[in-house]
Order: C-alpha cells, then structure tokens, then sequence
DNA sequence: CTTTTTCCCTGGACGC
DNA sequence: TGCGTCCAGGGAAAAA
C-alpha cells in the first residue's frame, strides 16, 4: 500500500525524467478514475501542458503545469505511476523477453505490459507515464492553484518529515482524543502520509501500545512517536518503499522495505527487541502488528472528577 | 463534536 | 478443475 515513502520514492524517480516535458496527449481509459470530474475535462486540461514540477503532500502526488494547475494523483491501495521509456530509446520492446532461470526479479517489468491502465500521457521525449491500478481506487483530478490548497488542507494536516513535527504538536493534536493511537495516525488531517505499515512500524520504534488513547500521551511519549514516526519513514525511503503486494515503483522495480517490518505482517513471530512473539490485532478495521512485551499499554487518562462550584 | 462502521473494488488464497 | 466465500485497506460518507 503506497504511503509517505513509496509515494515519496515515485516523486525522486520522476522528477528528473519528466519536469520540463511537454504531456503531447492525455487519455483516461476509466472513468472512476477522474471522479468527481468528466475524464474529457481532464483529458483536455492535459494536452499541450508542460510539466513544471513533482511534488508531493501527505500521499498526494502533485505535478505542477505550466498554467498554473496541477495534476493531483494518489495511488490509494494499487495504483502505481510508471514511467515507461520509449521503444527506439533502447528498452526492449514490452513481451519480447522470455524468463530465464537465473534472471534477476526486475526483468518481470520487461516481460509484461502493464495492466489495468486507468489513464496514460505521452511526453514530448516519446515516454508514457502510466497509471496502472488493479482496485480502482486510484484517483487523477487537474485542479487551480487556488482550488490545489482549498483541496489539499481539508485533507491533510502535518507532513512528518519537515520541521512541522514536533513533540508539542503531536500533543496538541492528540489531546483529549480517546481514539487508539493507530486510529490517530492514520488520520491523515492530524499527521499526513502514514498508512498501516509505518504506523505500525512506527508506534514499535515508539514503544507505544496501538491501543492506547492519543490522549494518554505524556510528553516523553510524544517525543518517542515523533521520533518512531521519523525513524521508520526514513528506513522506508532507504529502502525504497516497500512491495508487499502490488506497490512497484515509477520503474516496475520493488522496494525492499518489506525485508526490514519490525512488525508489520510478522505475527507470531518474535520480536526483533525483546524476543516476544509479535501479535495481531484488528484496529480500525486494519490489521495491526505490535510487540505486546515492547509496546505497553497507557491508561485511559481518568478525566478530572470536577467538584460542582457552589454545590451545598 | 468525536468515533465507528460501511462502502467502494478486484485478484489471490482457501475450502469443498 | 471449478465455484463460492473471505480478505486486504485509503479515504469518503454514513451511522452511532
């Protein structure tokens, strides 16, 4: 599932390669794929813009046009962005190749074309930046750059990797929430760009209990998960994302992040820290992965018994 | 207001 | 081999 740092990686990748290209034509081949908006608007918007920059906000990957707008992207469960070379430029034509026994894991993207194509646009260099997404969950919308920061702040809150993370903002935004803190990580308007791996990830490197209110983080405890938080998005970034199941990067490569979990899809296995077998829970409808020894849970903090003023 | 649940969607895993 | 059922989960919307 592509969150801050699979995204992120896409981002590194397609910046050099296509800022400054012209997108010659644009086609939505599904419908969903544009909603709310009629994919021939889209389509239209595309054609004859050149692309200015790549960016990203929480998972939202953002690519700038020189008009002002900006193509909005996010790959929700199982889309992927791939940025396919041309023929004449080298690369072999797709299905040529046949699997050897001793080829390496990154001919697969050589051997087969792409599928599930919601949206293609041809670059003026002769590339083909693809959205492929089995779910259709995956969504492109062009939007002014006005209309780009009404859209993003309604849904997006701190973005983790920049100074805006603080201990103290973490507090502030957790304060008197009963919500699990998985539940609060996953929420996008407080902390943008983690999803159910890293918030896993980084409630371990946090010893925090999943469980646990938001609001029974004591500062020491905020400072922990600003750090946890931090530590398991840079090892994502390091390692290139990671590829569980569908996620592949702008190249059709894997990340290798999957490698590294401390205890994300490790149930009963032990804990890396303390030897403790790994457990899983259901949170928010997300399986959750923690270490029942490392991550203790927090008491629910007891709301101040008020005395009536003035009571007789 | 906050929190939980439901829904969207498809392919792969599993049981019979 | 084939068919039915269940599951994965980001985020929006509905329900609690």
């Amino acid at each position: 599932m592509p969150e801050l740092p699979e995204v992120e990686t896409v981002r590194r990748q397609l910046e050099p390669a296509i800022v400054g290209r012209c997108i010659e034509a644009a086609e939505v081949l599904d419908e969903r794929w544009t909603q709310p908006m009629p994919p021939s608007e889209v389509e239209r918007a595309l054609a004859g813009r050149t692309i200015r920059g790549v960016g990203r906000r929480g998972k939202y990957l953002i690519l700038s046009l020189d008009d002002g707008s900006a193509l909005v992207m996010h790959l929700r469960m199982t889309g992927n962005l791939l940025l396919c070379l041309s023929e004449r430029d080298g690369q072999a034509p797709l299905g040529s190749m046949e699997l050897g026994a001793d080829d390496g894991p990154q001919l697969e993207r050589a051997v087969s074309e792409p599928r599930h194509v919601r949206a293609r646009m041809r670059l003026d260099d002769g590339s083909e930046l693809l959205f492929a997404d089995v779910r259709r969950f995956g969504q492109g919308l062009v939007l002014r750059g006005r209309e780009l920061e009404g859209y993003l702040a309604a849904r997006l809150g701190l973005e983790p990797l920049s100074e805006a993370l603080t201990a103290q903002e973490i507090a502030r935004l957790a304060a008197g929430r009963r919500a699990p803190l998985k539940s609060f990580l996953l929420d996008q308007i407080g902390i943008a760009g983690i999803g159910n791996i890293y918030a896993d990830e980084a409630l371990h490197r946090a010893k925090l209990h999943p469980l646990s209110p938001a609001g029974s983080l004591k500062p020491g405890d905020c400072e922990r998960l600003r750090a946890g938080i931090v530590a398991a998005l840079e090892a994502g970034l390091r390692m290139g994302g990671a590829s569980v199941d569908d996620y592949r990067d702008a190249r059709g490569g894997r990340g290798t992040m999957q490698d590294e979990f401390l205890v994300h899809t490790r149930e009963g296995k032990p804990c890396l820290r303390c030897g403790t077998e790994i457990t899983r829970v259901v949170v928010a409808g997300r399986s959750t992965y923690f270490c029942p020894s490392c991550q203790r849970r927090l008491r629910r903090p007891r709301r101040k018994a008020r005395r009536r003023i003035g009571a007789r």
